[in-house]
DNA sequence: AATAGTGTTCTATATGATATAGAACACGTG
DNA sequence: CACGTGTTCTATATCATATAGAACACTATT
């Protein structure tokens, strides 16, 4: 139903890992507002993890407004594409990167000539720049 | 001496705020190759902690090459700006921030425009795309 | 009505990371 | 020698994470 894993060495937190993965899924169209996220019982069979961690990522989730969900009933994607909220993320990653370059001394030109490169998809590698 | 400051209610653990910036500080210039860093006693009087929770942010710089030491001596700079290995992880950084916005159906151009508008320090703010 | 499947709540335990604390040690410097 | 380094050791306390099981209220199905 869903395509969810997790990786027990990671020094992410299991319902971090569920969360960011679901936030994905809804983020990306492949979960749509009114489908129902697997019962936290059986995504806690599927990963053998403990239902209730699941539960903390689900719990996570509603607090976040992504999920929604009624007494009796399984947790249901509320949202679907919140594109602002998104964005507004996106950019923060955005300028902590930029940040981060200009102040090892990475020029505009530099830092606009990476990203073309990472969105190419093929770039020549880390390491020959400047 | 050197303009280290720790915020106590941060998730961040403060031995690794301690880290991320001693590694700005030398990225940055602000402390050369060859600089002292503060005693971790010194350091843990003014920031009003524990010094063996300088010694930890000290001995993660140690591990990544940053810092050298000889006995009796204090922590040492080592390196200056190795700008291979900040390039990488800068541009790890970009390839994350590119992923997640094509994933909720950003275009190349919108991306690249992102960057443009960050860069030029003062953006219209976020919610007015697409 | 009975059953099964939801999420919820409660108590409990175990582990690891984080942070503090103090003592003792080896070494370099003044 | 005295002082300031970092180092090592043991100890404690707290918090986050994860697991565990029981009991509960509600929904849906039979």
């Amino acid at each position: 139903m869903v395509d969810i894993t997790v990786e027990f060495n990671s020094k992410v937190p299991i319902y971090i890992q569920i969360y960011e993965q679901i936030k994905d899924l809804a983020y990306s169209g492949k979960l749509k507002p009114g489908d129902s996220v697997p019962s936290s019982r059986a995504l806690a069979g599927l990963l053998e993890i403990n239902y209730h961690t699941v539960n903390q990522a689900y719990q996570a989730l509603w607090k976040d407004g992504l999920l929604k969900m009624e007494r009796g009933k399984r947790y249901v994607i509320a949202k679907g594409k919140p594109e602002n909220e998104v964005y507004s993320e996106i950019e923060e990653e955005g300028r902590e990167m930029i940040n981060r370059a200009l102040m090892v001394g990475l020029t505009e030109d530099e830092i606009m000539n990476l990203m073309k490169r990472i969105l190419k998809g093929k770039n020549g590698g880390a390491g020959n720049h400047a």
